[in-house]
Parts: C-alpha cells; structure tokens; sequence
DNA sequence: GATCCTTTCGGTACACCGTCTGGAAAATCA
DNA sequence: TGATTTTCCAGACGGTGTACCGAAAGGATC
C-alpha cells in the first residue's frame, strides 16, 4: 500500500537504491544493465533491446533484470536519462557568451547527440523526468534568461528551440534507423525509391511548389543524408526572430 | 522475380489495386480496413492496433487483412496518408493571402491534425511517400516560393517549418498518449507527480534556470495541457526570422 | 556453528504479437 | 460442367514482456 508505482518509478530514476547489504548480493548492478541497455539500443536500435538479449549479453537469467528495472519502459526511461548525461555539462552558456551564440551552440549539441542515439527520438511519449534530462532542459533555459523577455516567453522559446532540432533531428534520422530495421541499405533503398517514384507515380501537376523547387534544384545534397545546413538556417531564422523581440521589448545585452 | 517488395509497397499507396473481377470476392474493401485501423489508433494508440482485434472489429479472420495490406507496417503507411487526406485541401494558400499568414495558418492546421491523430507522431520513422503526405509536404512550399529566397532556402524554410510544428505537437501531446497507454489519467499523473517531485527530489541549486523561471511564473499553465501559445510564439518567431532573410535578400511582396 | 531473515536468481508458464502455411470456399471464364 | 483464380481462415511457429515461485546465497543474531 505504501508503494505507488509512481514513486517508484522516480526512485529508480533519481537512483534512490536501497543497498541495505543485505540477502543475496546481485551479480550485476543497475548500472551494468542500463550500459549494456545503452549500447545495444546504439547499435541496433530500441527494436533489437529485448529482454532476453540483454540477459544474454550480461550471461545472467532473464528475470535478474528485473531487480534493477522495473519494466522494459522503465529500462528505456533509465537509458535515456543516462545518454544524456554524456551532453550536459558542456550544453551550459559559457562565461561571456551572447546569448544567441550560447543558443546555436546548444542545438548543434543536442543534434549531434540524436545522430548518436537516434532510438531516443523513435517512441512518442515525452522524456522521462530524470536528473540528466533535467539539467539539459535547465541548460536550455540558461540563454534566454536575462535578455528583456518575460518569464513566459524565455520558458516558450527554449522549449520551442528544443522542439526544432528534435523535429529536424527525427525527420533527418529517422531514414537510417529505419533503413536498420527493414534491413534494406539507406543508399539502395533511396535510389530505387527514386529511380522507380518519380517516372511512375509522380503526377507533376498535381505538386506544382514541389515540381517548381525540384527543378529550381531546390532538393540538391539534401535529400538522402540530411546534414547541418538545414538545422543551421533553420536554428538561425528562430533566433533572428528571438532576436527581433528582444530588442523590440527593449532587452539589454 | 517482377514483384519487388518496395514496388508493390508504393503500388499500395497509390491504389493500383487490380481488380480483375475474377476469384472469389473480397468480404471487406482496403479502404475498410484501412478506415477501421485509423478508428482503433485514434481512439487508443498504435498499440491498440493489433491485427486479430482489428480482424474481429470488421468481423473477419485475421489473415484475410493480408489481402489488403502487405504487413501490419504496411497498414500504418497507408493509415498515415489516408489520415492526411482531411487536412491537405485546406493547406494550400488562398488567392491573394500574404505568405507569412498562410505559413502561420498551416501551421495552426498541422498542429490541430497531429492533435487528433497523436499515434502518427509515435513511430520514429518518416512518412510514408504516398499521395495525400506529399500533397501536405507541396502545400508547405508553396508559401515560401516567390518571396525572394533561393530554392534551397525555400525548401529547407518549410522543411523546417514543419519539423517546427512536428516536434512542438510531438511534446505536448505524447501526455495524452503517455496516459492512455499506461492506464493512468493525465490529470492525476501530472498532479500526482507535481505533488511528490518538486518536494522529494528536485533540488533547486542543481537546476538554477528552472527554478528562477518557476518563480517568476515561466510555467504557468504551460505546463499541464501545452496550449497553443506557444506554437504561435516558436512559429511566430521562426517567420520573423524567416522575414528577415527576405527582406535582406532583398525579395518582394 | 546453527538458525533466521532478506534479497536475488532464474526456470517455467502465460498471454499476446505478427505472419507463414495450406487446404477449403466462392466467384468468373471457357 | 470443369478449370481457373482469388479470397478466406484455422492452426502453428517463433517471438515478445513479465508473473509466479521455489531455490540459492549472503548478513545478522543467537
């Protein structure tokens, strides 16, 4: 009665272990298991971390798991808060950096970070509320502070330059992970997408602004390995905006 | 050796549907089931869509789906762009609308889509090339031609416009499916967990931005039910960004 | 050293999943 | 009528997460 799931689900998370020394001791620690969780989902995606697979990989039975992790949720939930404690430290602003360099350094961070766990952007549900994924959303709180916005509006606009590079990031990677999991090459699958679509399917009239734009070579380098250009302009068209309203609000520095 | 998986998966999204008239008849049509599957996501996730209960649904044996769709991923493919067929007519710009209004108009749109389909946002991998996700993705270039950016800024402009609204939507509505999935409420997760976190585990000095927003009222009412606020602020600003570079570049209208 | 207590270990089992198989059923064509 | 073509669908297979529960292994106490 006394344990809500809820709660335990935040103690696992906070690491609030009880290590009493008591009983039998575990043959693996929790850490053990979220690394071993942790570097099967790099490689192979979040599909291939089944629970059977891990035990194997740490030569214990399934079930032992299950005294480090509650569930295989709970286990993802762990793991992500673990990857990102690899980016935290240096997503801070740095001592006299403008705010907007401070900004544009934290979303090619958190970009390169996706392109390294890309499993991370697969399922919907919103982070888990670990210490780690805290302090990256505290660090992206950091730039927006002090530069004559409201409260509101610096907790929008860190929010909202989170959303872009996720955004971007999912739909830039999300073609790898998903040519790993149909086991179909990203190269191969792509130019026979686009070797068979455009002379067989595509009806041009009926896509006027992408016809014009493909023409015009507006897809050129940038259509099978999405790179940073796209997250660069796009990072810089959201902060000139920013920019705009805080000298229009009357911001100092 | 003439039928490659990846023809006859885009066949499918197409509707080349052969139709000879001879066998035996299909009981159901794939637009049924197709429509079926779309109801079940809607009301309860991707996960409520197993293929024996969508099976027992049409009333139908559950191999006879196979007919229709090649495989159960086969089916959120065809889902997906049967889903964006109500929303595409009214993307397009209207006759004399500027583009920075038809930008933020689309945006509203996509955002109020992904609020009634939430499931399409859960699975990482990208959309399906099918007709109505297409005549989407043509309705987003289509205000960002003509207004004095290169091709390629146009194109990245309203790729990344919609990654924008996609990982926005992404945020704000994985609660709900977070909710549904675990059985517990959205209302009395959030408040539950407020109650206990903020006291028990956060430790003000390691989080010094959030805690300086908190008090100032960052979060107020932004927190539980993410509202459109802040989808209109992060586009607003992103085409004030997007404004800048026209006229820099020095573009008309 | 013997006993109790507490904790982990892990084999087994269950429900569920997507989908391959293959024979029966039902329509059209000759 | 017979041949052909297509769909139907019960059963089985290998996979998943995890509940169950007795066995095992350490510390604490006597």
């Amino acid at each position: 009665m006394g344990d809500e799931p809820l709660e335990h689900h935040l103690d696992l998370l906070w690491g609030r272990g009880s290590a009493t020394g008591r009983g039998r001791p575990a043959r693996t620690t929790r850490e053990q298991v979220v690394a071993a969780g942790l570097a099967r989902a790099d490689a192979g995606g979040l599909e291939e971390l089944s629970m059977r697979a891990l035990a194997a990989d740490l030569g214990v039975g399934v079930m032992s798991l299950y005294t480090h992790v509650e569930s295989r949720d709970g286990l993802v939930a762990l793991m992500i808060d673990q990857a990102f404690a690899e980016v935290t430290d240096g997503l801070y602003p740095r001592a006299g950096e403008p705010w907007r360099a401070a900004a544009a350094r934290q979303a090619r961070t958190l970009w390169g970070f996706y392109a390294r766990h890309p499993w991370i952007l697969g399922q919907g549900s919103r982070l888990p509320m670990g210490p780690h994924v805290l302090a990256m959303e505290d660090a992206f709180y950091a730039p927006f502070l002090d530069i004559g916005l409201t409260a509101v509006e610096s907790a929008n606009a860190a929010i909202a330059l989170r959303s872009l590079v996720t955004g971007l990031a999912r739909d830039s990677t999300s073609e790898q992970d998903q040519s790993r999991r149909t086991g179909v090459g990203l190269y191969e699958y792509w130019s026979s997408i686009n070797a068979v679509f455009w002379d067989r399917y595509f009806e041009q009239e009926h896509y006027p602004s992408m016809t014009r734009l493909w023409y015009e070579g507006g897809f050129e380098g940038d259509d099978v390995i999405a790179e940073e250009g796209i997250l660069d302009r796009a990072v810089g068209a959201y902060l000139d905006g920013i920019a705009t309203r805080v000298t229009r609000t009357g911001g100092p520095s």
